[in-house]
DNA sequence: CTTGACCTTAAAGTTAGCTTCAAGGTTAGG
DNA sequence: CCTAACCTTGAAGCTAACTTTAAGGTCAAG
């Protein structure tokens, strides 16, 4: 299979294979005598793997570590720890993020529930006075080796599509 | 008071302060005869602000167009709707992480219950056609503008680490 | 008047995960 | 034989949020 194909098979771009290649995390390539790269069909399923396991979290470099270029030989004390550990970030989050929720939530009642005498700079002050009173680490949406971020156009661009200049100033 | 008291007061670095101003975050700061930048007392507060928003999910350009130079003229409106909108991302992704956590806990028991006439190889196969086949999206753990990801040594690098040159061969 | 702790700037470097570009080689169809 | 659709490479660019570097000015103490 040619990376056109594997390309159309994955829905990947065939840069991101190419680059995926680059820095040795996909090692089932071969080359034809004209230089174009051949995969098999295997290709397929791990490419699959990869972004299934960056969706749940795993950095190109974790995968890279935990993914063997033999589909059959996994390491299996490292995978389970790798796993396991994902599942502690997971678990972590979860705990903090009711937390978040309901601090955000406070912040907006304390905004609205402004006292009919007092005008908008002192109920700001109050406001943010009580907010950063509080546990610092309670708006804290971050876990261990896990974070929140935010994803703004990172998924999957379809079309080459208009780029658009961040114009920071 | 100068750059390096209020770095003091807020725990952030010089550089970290003054690339805030340069990308128009920072604004309440004037200059002394020298060419010093000084700063109002004031500005703890909006640093303690700033750095609180980053954690509660928020981007710098997020955080700069919510936040007013001057505290105490908010935008009502947009700010609790950049809140409100926060509050969903949070929810979004309570309602993914058991599902994550479960196929995660599902797939490291699937892994393990290899049957025991079936080489690892075979096994692998299983596993691993089974985990492709569920709902792609039952790993992803990502949710709107809200997305999970590795942090490794971006929180105050102590050592530079070695580089690595991308290029394998 | 020198030393050291501050302060200034612009520009380049860092990390992750890619994309885009420039300049070309290959191949299938008409 | 020409053209379009493939393929190749290395290098540079992109985003976010900073840090680092280089080259220098300011200031208080001794």
């Amino acid at each position: 299979m040619k990376i056109g194909e594997l390309a159309q098979q994955t829905g990947l771009t065939r840069s991101r294979i190419r680059f995926y290649e680059q820095i040795g995390l996909l090692k089932t390539v071969e080359r034809r005598p004209n230089g174009y790269r051949t995969y098999p069909p295997q290709a397929v399923m791990i490419l699959g793997l990869i972004t299934t396991a960056q969706r749940a979290g795993f950095t190109l470099d974790e995968i890279r570590t935990l993914l063997p270029s033999d589909l059959t030989h996994w390491d299996h004390a490292a995978l389970m720890e790798a796993l396991t550990r994902k599942i502690a970030d997971i678990e972590a989050l979860q705990l903090r993020l009711p937390q978040s929720r309901a601090h955000l939530l406070r912040l907006i009642e304390d905004i609205q529930e402004r006292p009919d005498d007092m005008d908008c700079a002192a109920n700001a002050h109050r406001v943010l006075t009580n907010m950063l009173a509080e546990h610092p680490e309670a708006l804290d949406v971050t876990a261990g080796d896990i974070r929140l971020l935010d994803t703004k156009d990172r998924r999957q661009s379809v079309s080459p599509g208009h780029r658009k200049k961040t114009a920071s100033r």
